[in-house]
RNA sequence: GGGCGCGUAGCCCAGUUGGUUAGAGCACCUCCCUUACAAGGAGGGGGUCGUAGGUUCGAGUCCUACCGCGCCCACCA
């Protein structure tokens, strides 16, 4: 054994202790028919990524059930790796260039592209780094990238095979633009944001000069890309104005008011201005109207030649001008004040314009079949199950997906055109395949260009599940037949729409076969006044700082014991000093009882079993028993998902039960055999059951004290042993703590330091409990610091200067001398009758109702009944101890 | 417009299928540097569980409505 030292130096022994796990390959799983597989698929974090708290939660959730499953002896695998993540690293190169005065542009594609590789080699693996400070035990070896060569083969081939099931299409619609990206979003990366805005009045005069109609909208700007205006058919207020025509403001182009039953009446003056190119809605109109697009913005939000006088301007720029130029005109009825929500790019948060445009698309309803099916019927389980319902809305309603991006950095589909085609009809020319095609299967020109987008991020993250393992190549069947499915997917909710569901579908399709049976939906980590972390809010608490200054320990029980189920965390810094506590407490406890064993009394095997348990004495027995209960508890509560409930387990065990009363007791006894086997073995094993939770403190002090053991990483969990949990023996010591607890608070209303002794004489009458009490006096003896404890055959105070109570039966008398006060005394004791008195009260009203006892199940009656006389007994001793006082 | 979550001690939160007198942690008060730990030990005060109804022998827990706070989804310009 090697000495346990006074301080626990954290920042030295993580990254000592976790290098040497890697070294011996720990994290690595393989394919092993005999062992029953464990698989988490991490959720891969964004190249550019840095650890952040959401992270720290996300990672930790991970590798606490990677540990234990590890633990109770599972064949496990964590698979690591990061995401190309299209858009956000495409702009951190772009902005590291900026800084050098240089656009993408001025590079060309394919130096751009270098950069961006050369950036990913100098920092991708940053938030690799800072998953190992965690202490995550990722198998390395495997660590996947999305651009990877076989994952990108993964790509292209689901793109073909999607494709030629006619589930890929090619199509002019309304997407969602963003002018700062300059690229196609799909729906979940346009989420919409609450804003305050207005909506503008607008009067279109009539072109036969009998008056105006007016229209409502939000973007004014817009009026340029009109081409009609709206009503109901059923709205009698504009029935005559249908077919009339208008004269649209500024371009004076002609256009018709038409009617169509989307138009809701009540909604601003029930006319509205429709801009086919420029809003989904109106693009509908204008589809089912024939109407001219008209797009007005150039891709980065400045008008274009089609706005007239306003052509170069910015949008909202252009919106000002004209709201103003209105006014002039006189054509500004009103401006009114009005909440709506607007779409925003998730990466730059610029606002983001439907916009008509050439893109790629998936039909998403017939891959959604399934993955509705696969969650209705149970396969596959949401935790917690609230989220089954969101999910099943949005399968449910799902849209086409837009997949192609304006940007370069990310897998180039698989699509090439012949120009000579092209040219002459949009749609032909155009091949999908594996490998550039010689010449043009149409027209037989070798001139073939491929399209010059990329795939959204998404679009590859979806087969991370099985893409991982190598697939489609034939030599990962083997793993992909052992490893998937995978187990258990850890992840937030932000996420559900874009990865979660999206893989499940990508893993019926592809796989015939779900990607994992449970999802864990854990809860968003905010500060503390409920507001997200971000950079830009800065209110972010930076996990490796924490682990600079706590401990990767410390960060990870802490986060884990503040989120209950899905529930979002509120952090603040100082809601880690409660991990560093309980650290701390763990690193002393073990120092303690390292300094008082003998080495050569110990077993090799540090749980192996109590041959001797039955011979044991009571503390012993106790804390055994008491050890493995929670043991049980906490399997159960991980085997559920509640990490929270099993770490506060494992809290109260190591401190209030372990640390405070057994140890204290062992004090009594310390050189012992039994005692040396009792600290060694619980303290053992409850490194052990703590070790998903606390892998490098755990560690350290395992090593320390079980030298010939191996690393705790790779022992197995302790397994339950028979016979050794024992509810009767757990009351037993229930008495002795309770009662040495009714001691210290009289010694404590007396005043009493710590190191003065007491005298304490105790009646009790029911033989049972007398006996226990006798049969373990040493205990209470050492634990209230007492002199002397006598038993009394009658319940009154042996002398004038001694404080009195009654608790379970037992009536205590401690005496340390001095005078008491009187009238204190008896006041005490009349408020804790009237107590007994109240709850007396309840118990007979509760008895006494004969439906109670009719309908409430019998064992519930005779516990209340059984209650009832014992809060009676409590409260006939306090009176008679009360008419002893006054005498 | 739908859907979801939250409201429990001064603060931040647990509370598993409804069942003794509702619990931690932090903070607070008293005592203690007792040879594991002051990042600690012992003791203590503090809550009509958001409001109002209902179901039930019994409600923090289930139902309904309402009041606050937050989130998600949705093509009302």
């Amino acid at each position: 054994m090697s000495e346990i030292p006074t301080k626990y130096d954290f920042q030295d022994n993580e990254s000592r202790i976790y290098d040497s796990w890697e070294k011996k390959g720990f994290f690595h799983a393989k394919v092993n028919p005999g062992g029953k597989p464990f698989v988490i698929v991490i959720p891969p974090p964004n190249v550019t990524g840095i650890l952040h708290m959401g992270h720290a939660l996300n990672d930790t959730i991970q590798d606490i059930l990677v540990r234990y499953h590890k633990m109770i002896g599972e064949e496990t695998l964590w698979m690591p790796g990061t995401d190309h993540a299209g858009i956000a690293t495409q702009n951190v190169v772009e902005r590291k260039l900026g800084r050098e005065g240089l656009r993408r542009q001025d590079l060309g594609r394919e130096k751009f592209l270098e950069q961006v590789w050369l950036w990913k080699e100098q920092h991708g693996s940053t938030i690799i780094r800072q998953l190992k400070r965690l202490g995550c035990a990722c198998d390395w070896e495997r660590t996947r990238f999305t651009m990877d060569e076989g994952y990108s083969e993964a790509v292209q081939e689901v793109f073909i095979r999607l494709h030629q099931k006619g589930l890929i299409y090619r199509g002019n619609y309304i997407i969602n633009w963003c002018p700062r990206c300059q690229t196609a979003l799909s729906d979940e990366e346009a989420p919409h944001q609450d804003s305050s805005g207005f909506l503008y009045y607008i009067r279109y005069p009539l072109e036969d000069g009998s008056g105006s109609l007016t229209v409502a909208t939000t973007r004014p700007e817009t009026m340029l890309g009109d081409t009609a205006v709206a009503v109901n058919p059923r709205d009698e207020r504009y029935k005559k104005f249908i077919g009339k025509r208008i004269i649209l403001p500024f371009l004076d182009r002609l256009i018709p008011v038409i009617a169509d039953d989307f138009v809701d009446p009540e909604f601003g003056t029930g006319a509205v201005k429709v801009t086919p190119a420029h809003d989904p809605n109106d693009y509908g109109m204008g589809r089912r109207h024939d109407l001219p697009f008209i797009n007005i913005l150039h891709p980065d939000g400045r008008m274009n030649e089609n706005a007239g006088d306003y052509a170069g301007m910015d949008r909202f720029e252009a919106r000002e001008a004209l709201v103003e130029a209105l006014r002039e005109r006189g054509l500004l009825e009103k401006i009114v004040s009005h909440d709506h929500a607007v779409g925003h790019c998730y990466r730059c948060n610029t606002v983001i314009e439907p916009y008509l445009s050439k893109q790629w698309f998936v039909r998403m309803k017939p891959l959604a079949g399934p993955a509705v099916t696969a969650v209705k019927d149970g396969r596959i389980k949401f935790h917690p199950e609230r989220w089954e319902k969101v999910y099943l809305n949005w399968m449910e309603n799902i849209q086409d997906w837009c997949i192609s991006r304006q940007i370069w950095w990310g897998h180039r589909l698989p699509v090439y055109y012949c120009p000579r085609c092209q040219s002459k009809d949009g749609e032909a020319g155009v091949t999908v395949a594996r490998q550039k095609p010689e010449k043009c299967p149409v027209c037989g020109s070798a001139e073939i260009v491929q399209d010059n987008d990329v795939l959204d991020t998404w679009f590859s993250s979806w087969l991370w599940p099985f893409a991982t393992f190598g697939w489609p190549r034939p030599e990962a069947d083997s793993e992909l037949k052992y490893f998937y499915p995978t187990s258990v997917l850890v992840t937030a909710q932000e996420i559900i729409f874009f990865w979660v569901a999206r893989m499940i579908m990508a893993g019926l399709e592809f796989m015939n076969d779900i990607p994992f049976s449970d999802v864990y939906i854990h809860g968003t980590v905010r500060d503390k006044t409920g507001k997200k972390m971000s950079k830009s809010l800065g209110n972010v608490i930076d996990p490796l700082e924490i682990i600079d200054d706590f401990g990767a320990d410390a960060l990870r029980i802490s986060l884990i014991s503040l989120t209950s189920m899905g529930q979002d965390v509120y952090l603040s810094r100082d809601k880690f000093e409660y991990g560093r506590n309980f650290a701390n407490k763990i690193w002393n406890a073990a120092r303690f009882i390292q300094m008082n064993l003998d080495v050569d009394h110990l077993p090799a095997d540090p749980l192996a079993g109590f041959s001797d348990f039955a011979e044991m004495p009571l503390a012993e027995r106790w804390i055994i028993s008491r050890f493995y209960s929670v043991e049980a508890e906490v399997r159960r509560s991980l085997e559920r998902f509640r990490f929270n409930e099993a770490a506060g387990l494992l809290y109260d065990f190591f401190w209030h039960q372990f640390c405070d009363w057994y140890l204290e007791l062992a004090k009594l006894s310390i050189s012992e055999n039994h005692t040396q086997q009792t600290l060694y073995r619980i303290l053992s094993g409850s490194l052990l059951l703590l070790h998903p939770f606390m892998p490098f403190l755990t560690e350290e002090l395992w090593t320390r004290l079980c030298p010939s053991a191996g690393s705790l990483m790779t022992h197995p969990w302790p397994a339950a042993l028979p016979g050794v949990i024992d509810r009767e023996l757990e009351g037993e010591m229930g008495l002795i703590i309770t009662v040495c607890g009714t001691m210290r608070n009289l010694r404590s209303r007396k005043g009493l330091s710590p190191r003065v002794k007491v005298k304490v004489r105790i009646f009790v009458d029911e033989a049972g409990k007398r006996r226990i009490l006798e049969n373990n006096i040493e205990y209470v003896k050492y634990l209230v610091n007492a002199e002397e404890i006598s038993f009394s055959e009658e319940n009154q105070p042996p002398s004038p200067s001694v404080v009195s109570d009654v608790i379970s039966g037992c009536s205590i008398f401690l005496d340390a001398g001095g005078e008491i006060n009187k009238a204190e005394e008896e006041a005490k004791i009349n408020k804790r009758i009237a107590e007994l008195e109240e709850a007396i009260r309840r118990k007979e009203q509760l008895l006494n109702n004969p439906r109670f006892r009719e309908k409430a199940p019998p064992e519930v009656v005779e516990k209340e009944s059984a209650g009832k006389k014992e809060l009676v007994e409590e409260r006939e001793k306090l009176e008679q101890v009360k008419n002893a006082l006054s005498r």
